[in-house]
DNA sequence: AGTTAAATATTACATTCGTAATAAATAGAG
DNA sequence: CTCTATTTATTACGAATGTAATATTTAACT
């Protein structure tokens, strides 16, 4: 199976897909503020990640530059499937009509799904 | 928000959901074997499941009766809302989405998915 | 009433996670 | 060459989790 990352570690992993390779620097500036977290406690997520090989990093004279290891697709890939395994029985369906049953289908879920639809067929 | 349930924890509600009240045996009987669990475990996660108020218990005698505090469909709910603002910034579409490009999206997922819009479009 | 068996309650212990503080290394300033 | 500032590395610590072992209570048997 894949690899384990915490909900902190997440956003650190979020702020290198959308950007990379960043130093630790550019990394804390652009999430601890927004996170609460003091600077500390962002280089800790990063050796996390780097243990659990989920990010990588070079050093280029004093500064390590990250980049991630895993892609941001596989990642959603593998937690939609431990998510849907572990609640509705890996079926995307069940999934959506639980959803539809708790009227949390609104217009704009339902417009989005429509078109996806079409495109899933037409191809 | 709600209760937070732990996966070893989720697994005693499904028991509960699909039948209740049980027995501590009883659940014992049900998820133990199929999950390689000591009878001890069961009683420790029950334990913990009393003190979140996700079950109650009522003493018959001897023994004590479990029953679940918390529904199925509430709990698939928040978990579901969770998983959806963790990953997919609470839409819905970005998730299918994601399925559909990464070719996920089976006949039967489409044809259930068409039946739900007709269904949510119609009351 | 004392002993045992069954059930519940308490305690344990390693790992992961959130959240950091502190220590060590090293490049540059003087 | 020594001091300081910057960057990385190590250590910390409580809560939650997975996984149980042990202790206590209590009903029933002798």
């Amino acid at each position: 199976m894949s690899i384990a990352v915490s909900d902190a570690e997440k956003i650190i992993l979020d702020a290198l897909w959308i950007e990379s390779p960043l130093t630790a620097e550019q990394i804390v500036d652009r999430v601890a503020a927004v996170n609460g977290w003091e600077p500390t406690t962002v280089r800790t997520l990063l050796n996390r990640l780097m243990k659990k090989e989920a990010i990588a990093a070079e050093r280029v004279e004093r500064k390590y530059h990250y980049r991630p290891l895993i892609e941001r697709s596989a990642f959603l890939k593998s937690e939609s499937q431990a998510f849907l395994g572990r609640l509705f029985d890996g079926k995307l369906a069940s999934f959506v009509s639980h959803f539809a049953e708790d009227r949390q289908l609104g217009a704009k879920d339902i417009e989005a799904l429509k078109k996806l639809i079409k495109e899933a067929e037409s191809d």
